[in-house]
RNA sequence: GUUCCCUUCGUCUAGCCCGGUCUAGGACACCUCCCUUUCACGGAGGUAACGGGGGUUCGAAUCCCCCAGGGAACGCCA
């Protein structure tokens, strides 16, 4: 398929229009899927869902220098990795299509010229030089940077004249200077006073169309009805409003919604080196503890409970609910509750998606029987706030990463120390496998009674002899997993230090 | 400079539309205690907010006005 069946798709203007609700995500493909663009698509996933509509994803890669092939192919990876695929969308089919705004440059390109038949928009013949020092100066002298007119000025024949002999021009789009107004599900009728903007570019040079004249347009063909957006486009309102009465079209229902902060206060930035879907993900957050959190960034549960599977969100969900005011997004909210879903899950469920982890950072649990990996999993599952953590936590099973810590080591240096572990080796020696806690007491009690040590100076020397940490799960889940062979090697080990 | 949007604990928020039930509720974080001879988990408490000023009203977080602060747009970026 090479070129645009444009007929069709205009034609779907005279054709019957969609009852049910479609909405849209509409990225820019510059890099990963960021936090504040999952949430936007959640919304309208989840408004998706609630309202039984249909979700379109809608690639806005106009501008040629940023947008890449393969930013696109990472933000769809993101969005399936979150598992919130869309209904349309390049690669999903519809039949509203083609969802890449580059491969629609015809239709934008003959409503742009119907605009100059219509008399709504003009040929500016003006270079990006000129208009740059235009307004450059116009800044300079503290007034608002619009566009000059010096092109208004030219007359319909000598426009014409100049345009085939080859010259380059944009079509610049005639600002009406009157009130524009509309309604905002969040924030009510929204009034925009004159003098806000001058003419503005709605096809450059180059034949492509300008952001606020692509999504105008085709959020009327794609018959978008429902516009779920972070409320950084809602200045530019005003000339898509323009563009839409320039057409005589109906305009579809908007939401703006709140934006997401870092920590600073400041807008999250991908030129921050910030948040991706990608980066949380790659860290062990789970994405369904992700989508909950940030769910709750602008929204919030009518009965307050927090934690709750997705299908229970999508049945709270609504518009009328969302917060008008940006949201900081926090890291130790997140932190915890994904902590809160690692702790929710079996360990059976658990296993696998913590494995990728293990591997990465060279665990030898191929050779590990399942449901030894299970009981070590269920020993440190507490313990874990994203399932990265797993390493940390897990090296005192695997005979290959044992090693002492240096609290363990001061320890182990007195000679107090030295005597308990020295019964406790014997009395393991004599009792065989521990297989249960009734076993390891047994030990103790015995070490306690030939030491006359208690408490601390008895339990901490036997615990960093075996672990190589004063700290940890507790004795009697790991002595059973790592067996009485290893116990000995490592009580050894630790009396020579 | 002009225009638009926003403003409740450190953070996410409930309440605001339909003023009294708000001595402002919940969650994260923090602190204390309990559980636990470790760590974590868990449990019980605690500290902590209506940006400021004017109105309206018997009564305002809630309604009106002004101010301040923050953000956005004014681009052949999206």
């Amino acid at each position: 398929m090479t070129s645009l069946d444009i007929k069709s798709i205009l034609s779907k203007e005279a054709g019957p229009h969609p009852t049910e609700t479609r909405v849209r995500f509409a990225p820019s493909p510059t890099g990963y899927l960021h936090v504040g663009g999952a949430r936007t698509h959640l919304f309208n996933w989840l408004y998706a869902r609630k309202t039984k509509g249909k979700l379109i994803l809608r690639v806005e890669d106009t501008d040629q220098v940023r947008s890449t092939r393969e930013s696109e192919e990472m933000v769809l990876k993101d969005i399936a990795s979150l598992d919130l695929n869309p209904d349309e969308g390049p690669g999903f089919g519809g039949d509203y299509g083609p969802y890449r705004q580059s491969e629609r440059q015809e239709i934008f390109q003959m409503l742009a010229v119907s605009l100059l038949a219509k008399k709504k928009a003009y040929r500016c013949f003006c270079t990006e030089e000129e208009l740059d020092s235009k307004a450059k100066a116009a800044k300079a002298a503290n007034k608002p940077p619009h566009y000059d007119g010096t092109c208004t000025h030219i007359s319909e024949e000598q426009s014409q004249k100049r345009a085939e002999a080859g010259e380059k021009f944009s079509i610049r789009m005639t600002a009406p200077q009157k009130d524009y107004h509309f309604e905002d599900a969040l924030r009510g009728t929204v009034t925009f006073k004159p003098g806000m903007v001058g003419d503005f570019v709605v096809l450059r040079s180059n034949g492509m169309p300008v952001y606020n004249f692509s999504v105008v347009v085709d959020d009327y063909f794609m018959r978008i009805t429902h516009v779920i957006r972070g409320d950084d486009h809602l200045s530019n309102m005003i000339r898509q409003l323009m563009i839409t009465e320039a057409f005589g079209w109906k305009i579809p229902k908007f939401a703006h919604i709140s934006m997401i902060l870092g920590m600073d206060k400041k807008k999250l930035s991908k030129r921050e080196g910030a948040s991706s879907v990608h980066d949380y993900l790659n860290a062990g957050f789970l994405p369904e503890a992700l989508i909950n959190f940030l769910a709750l960034l602008g929204w919030s549960p009518s009965d307050g409970k927090e934690i709750r599977p997705l299908d229970e969100i999508v049945n709270d969900f609504d518009l009328e609910r969302l917060n008008k005011s940006p949201a900081v997004f926090d890291d130790e909210k997140l932190l915890w509750m994904n902590g809160e879903y690692i702790r929710a899950m079996s360990t059976e469920d658990l296993l696998p998606r913590v494995l990728p982890f293990l591997e990465k950072s060279g665990y030898n649990v191929a050779t590990k029987p399942k449901e030894w990996l299970l009981k070590v999993l269920a020993a440190v599952q507490g313990n874990l706030k994203v399932l990265a953590d797993i390493n940390a936590h897990v090296d005192i099973f695997f005979d290959t990463k044992f090693t002492f810590e240096q609290d363990a080591k001061t320890m182990m240096q007195a000679s107090e120390a030295k005597k308990v572990v020295q019964v406790f080796r014997q009395e393991i020696e004599k009792i065989g496998e521990i297989q249960s806690e009734s076993d390891l007491q047994k030990v103790q009690t015995a070490v306690k009674e030939q030491t006359g040590t208690k408490g601390k100076n008895l339990f901490m020397p036997m615990r960093a002899a075996v672990t190589g940490k004063l700290h940890g799960p507790e004795l009697k889940f790991v002595m059973p997993l790592i067996g009485q062979k290893e116990t000995l090697r490592r009580i050894d080990l630790s009396l020579d230090l």
